[in-house]
DNA sequence: TATTGTTATACTCTATAACTATA
DNA sequence: TATAGTTATAGAGTATAACAATA
């Protein structure tokens, strides 16, 4: 039982072949992260806090493609674990102002270090100048997209 | 408001890259499949089944990275659809052979051209040879995963 | 005893409608 | 009137446990 199938057909495709690598990559993130308790998105967003201090939930929401519904779940939980300040907005009497608090600072200074090994250990198959090719195309795709 | 955040670390990471990649070129699949009430799951699993006809549902839940009891709903989705025939296995009582219906082939060589057309589109911003070499960067990372 | 396919069910992720307070 | 943030909720997508039929 259990023959391999021919895939070639799909393998032909950009879409399989970029959704299957990006699951392969996040895997191993995933599994780097839990040391941290952080999922992939949890990491994405405490990033963009950490690299933006003062940025606002619509910011976040946007950048990565998060509808602000779901953002609040997160920012709650990050706020619970003494990850996230809230301020009021200079500017904006709406809008809130995120911070890492410092514990939040600290933990993202390892988790980006671990990020950056995951990385590397995920794509351990291309050789350096691969790898740099590799980001290029990707950020040409999804910085240029098509109908 | 809303200006642009600093995504430069982000950006810095493979996961990051590749997943972002990932969902603008299924997003434009997704867009083109609708023709053809086709997501981009059923239309893997029916692909799988157009070019290996008798498949059984484990080889696809293995090839798919499904699991057996989510297939049983595309699979009865397909059946309802008069896309998919199941016969008995030939050689496993347990099993069943899955073929599709002749309309089930008519829709997927006609879903299987606007798949092509829909990738070319998604990366129309690299040339073919960097096409090509985004295929076979991409396949090295997936068919060589790390830990 | 192990495996194929199935049911039922739970959990996570993502999406929509509607509200409040500020602009 | 439009926007930032929030609540509640609905719908996908994905996961586990347990069972019948067959190996």
């Amino acid at each position: 039982m259990n023959e391999a199938l021919d895939t070639q057909y799909l393998e032909s495709l950009q879409g399989y072949n970029t959704r299957r690598a990006a699951l392969t990559i996040i895997n191993t993130f995933m599994h780097r992260m839990e040391a941290f308790e952080l999922s992939a998105v949890d990491f994405s967003i405490l990033s963009l806090i950490h690299h933006n201090p003062g940025v606002t939930s619509r910011q976040l929401c946007d950048a990565l493609g998060l509808l602000p519904p779901n953002m609040v779940v997160f920012l709650k939980q990050f706020e619970k674990r003494k990850l996230l300040m809230r301020s009021p907005h200079p500017n904006d009497g709406r809008a809130t102002a995120l911070t890492l608090t410092p514990e939040g600072k600290q933990l993202m200074k390892k988790a980006e270090k671990a990020a950056a090994l995951s990385d590397q250990s995920a794509t351990a198959a291309l050789t350096p100048k691969e790898q740099e090719t590799l980001q290029r195309l990707l950020q040409k795709i999804y910085l240029r997209p098509a109908g």
